[in-house]
DNA sequence: ATATTTGTAATAAATTTTATTACAGTATGA
DNA sequence: TCATACTGTAATAAAATTTATTACAAATAT
């Protein structure tokens, strides 16, 4: 299911913003990531979803950006991508029988919460456009 | 190498603090996490290496805490547990032959270490009494 | 028409994570 | 002093996750 999804797809976003005029191939975007085509076809198939950027089927199609680079914050990314910063759980079931086994999960995820809080702000005051110019 | 490691790590400590006056077997510590023994007795040994602990061996031995549950933050937890926050890299080298493939990693190196100190600064602010106590 | 590209599914390979087994060494206490 | 119950650690196996590959139908430019 992809789990650098993130920065796959600011990779591409940061590539669609390069080339504006162009409609970039999944196998030109994949030989810039050095990742299989079919993954980045599934990364833009997410965008599309979110209608951040168009394709065009056939010979010369490809895949453009259909917003403003100014507009798009790296917390939008970071929540199309359905990320979100965490430091793991017990991946088992902790024992319900133990006062703290039966409570950490919940509140490490309070925890998380807080510190998903502080990332999306920060996200929130970078735009595509501030990331990609820095190339 | 184990990838929860922050959060079997801080069940283990908080399990300590709640029994402050006894040795707790990796069995013991094992079934509240639901986590095999030997694990447990990896991320003690980081513990241990660290000095926030101490454990006895042989019969009745065991693991208990050896710092202050008042001074002990999680941001020294989840620096010890030497984990970090991240959003992830192209995990094959991008094409050098690409400007943007070329500085992709760097530039999110340096988004991912500026979420770090935010995430550290909140960390910084709980000690494991903190924690410990909500439960 | 032909070649190129997307879209998507199915499967395989690689990697990472977790579990298990095994056993030497150490302390306890009957 | 001997059986027992732990730690510590290595080696291996199993499970889960991630990434790659193959395949092919559908679309479209030239």
């Amino acid at each position: 299911m992809i789990s650098g999804k993130f920065a796959i797809t600011i990779h591409i976003l940061t590539l669609l913003h390069k080339f504006p005029n162009d409609y970039l191939s999944s196998e030109f975007i994949a030989g810039s990531i050095n990742l299989n085509p079919v993954l980045v076809r599934k990364e833009i198939a997410n965008l599309k979803a979110h209608h951040i950027v168009e394709s065009k089927e056939g010979k010369n199609g490809g895949t453009k950006l259909a917003v403003n680079a100014t507009e798009l914050t790296l917390r939008q990314i970071f929540e199309m991508t359905f990320e979100s910063i965490g430091l793991g759980f017990a991946k088992n079931q902790p024992n319900p029988d133990c006062p703290v086994g039966k409570n950490i999960n919940k509140h490490l995820e309070t925890l998380y919460n807080e510190m998903n809080q502080k990332v999306s702000a920060q996200l929130e005051n970078i735009s595509l456009e501030d990331f990609s110019n820095q190339f």
